[in-house]
DNA sequence: AGTTCTAATGGTATCGGTACCATTGCTTTC
DNA sequence: GAAAGCAATGGTACCGATACCATTAGAACT
């Protein structure tokens, strides 16, 4: 254990610019309240001294800590690094910050984490995992904090939701297949734990298949260590065996789309013409220069950072959160379908 | 504004239990301390109270917060995403939280976000910038704090590096090729600003090819919204027109590397018989059940792990943090080259 | 019995800020 | 000219933990 270093401190600033050291609290966080000269004076001496306010004293006091704490499935190859890009940027904006934690598609990590986020007193909490346990949503609720639900549209938000209807993008592109006239529609999906959002985009894939023919559908648990692209190929395998008429395949992310992709390849099956594609996200690899996938486009950062903002209006007063924040999905129409 | 909740604190369990709030204090951070039947009592009143233990003032008298601020590039579809994932669980271990902020590759952001991040009092820094600015250098020493350098091997770390040579994978890569009997070797990069490890690796590519061929590199500047697998594609047509030959081609990530393959792919050239391709990162798209690319694998999620044990280490006495840590790195051998 | 030791517990000061209220001096208003 | 208003500043009491030292009681040893 090493020795910690002496911090300047606000009453050093202060006896250095000949002030109280409340006039140097005011002069950093509420310039326009102090004389102009004494501003200057305190600005040189901050500079001097090369001091840096203590948030953490600051919080303890003012009761608020400047932070939100996010507790994500993970970060890994996943949608929502761009919403923690986002919310980062847009918190930054307001001089907060943001702790992270990952809670791998586990509501029971999940919440341990938040169980140990409360003790950091955040403003605010983000999550995006769709499932909580009873105990985590309890908790949640009394800590009366105002609780960003993110990448869904829950009917009763804890306390308000970030995100679009996972519901709808499934519908939709269900209809955008059956409109580009494909006759056997099949639907690939991972089955993270306690994760949500893409069952429930089967589920409406299944609704808007409706009489057309029985649902298609290739559902696989998922197991630490295999690639979504590998789950991808398996599944394509799994269909053409299964369903060998199938000439249009839904995935429920990108990831898997590539596997779908990939091994068509590998068995010469030429895509779109046989066998129409569409993927989730919009990642990288779907874009024109690489797989050219059809796909639905979220603006994941975009996210992120309304988040920051409406977690800024919240203190701000004046301004209501809104309950319901949609901010829409894009079906990205490339080659594949 | 909304109204901010009434946290219970230490003094109201102290209350609950009948004893002194600092025996609730020693119950909760040294339970070992703590007679067995007050310890009881106290978990009892903790329970019933739902108290939940402030670590903001905690880190006010004991001087340690139990925070780790990172400043990492981009969290977006980058290498960067396992690390921190790695940092937040190994972190949560030793009741640690991660605060995370991105700088887009530019040290000036950097320098901004860590003057921000100095507020919060950290028990170490993390951080991924290769390149920092003199002032952001001259701070974080001064701070005396523990600073973690990850994914390279400085030569002189502020304070201790986890990562590996990026010089020795370019090398091997190249090296890798040549065994492979390939006469023609190119190597494509994007040139991010402040960013100068995928440089190394073009440095050590130069070296390794030595007198073999004039060095046949295409560099591209980064613009924001372009994606990596564009620059690839782009890249290859640029390779075929100014070098016809090149049998080889290495790229400084696998996203490029995608981006190369499906151009190939469009042009009917085949990977590897007319030109071979490596890339470097090992994302998921390099797997078996995707693009099938040989590529340099680097453990992010341990170097992650490694850092928050380090950090652990550092402050549990004893244990001195070594400078450099080398992960190393796997040359992964697929069918592209 | 007296001394020493240890385990268990508590009292008080303190960490470094901000909230709240008070004070000062000067301008404005009727 | 007295009252009221306002801008600028300061004093003091906290915020909710932990550090440090003190105290107590009983065990162990001489």
């Amino acid at each position: 254990m090493q020795r910690q270093k002496k911090w300047v401190t606000m009453s050093d600033v202060a006896k250095r610019a000949g002030v109280g050291k409340i006039t140097v609290s005011r002069a950093l966080r509420t310039p326009e309240k102090v004389n102009a000269t004494t501003r200057q004076k305190i600005k040189n001496a901050v500079a001097e001294l090369g001091y840096v306010l203590d948030e953490t004293a600051g919080a303890l006091s003012s009761k608020r800590t400047r932070t939100v704490c996010a507790v994500i499935s993970t970060l890994d190859q996943s949608i929502f690094s761009t919403t923690v890009d986002g919310l980062t940027d847009g918190l930054s904006k307001n001089r907060m910050q943001l702790f992270l934690g990952t809670a791998n598609y586990s509501s029971k990590t999940e919440e341990a984490l938040l169980q140990a986020f409360m003790g950091r007193r955040p403003d605010a909490v983000v999550l995006t995992n769709s499932l909580h346990t009873n105990s985590a949503t309890q908790n949640l609720i009394q800590s009366n904090l105002p609780i960003f639900e993110l990448w869904e549209l829950p009917d009763n938000p804890i306390y308000a939701a970030v995100g679009f209807s996972n519901f709808h993008a499934g519908r939709d592109i269900t209809t955008y297949l059956k409109a580009r006239n494909k006759k056997k529609i099949s639907f690939i999906r991972i089955d993270y734990q306690d994760e949500c959002r893409s069952r429930l985009r089967m589920e409406s894939y299944c609704e808007a298949i409706g009489e057309f023919h029985p649902p298609r559908i290739i559902e696989v648990p998922y197991e630490h260590g295999t690639s979504a692209a590998e789950y991808g190929a398996k599944g394509l395998v799994k269909i053409l065996e299964k369903w060998p008429d199938t000439d249009a395949i839904m995935c429920a992310n990108d990831s898997l789309a590539m596997g779908v992709w990939c091994e068509a390849m590998r068995r010469g099956i030429s895509i779109p013409e046989k066998i129409a594609l569409t993927g989730f996200g919009d990642f990288e690899l779907a874009g024109a220069a690489a797989l050219g996938l059809t796909t639905v486009q979220i603006d994941g950062y975009q996210m992120g950072k309304i988040t920051a903002e409406l977690i800024h209006n919240y203190y701000s007063g004046g301004i209501d959160v809104p309950t319901i924040t949609d901010i829409h999905f894009k079906i990205i129409e490339r080659h594949s379908a």
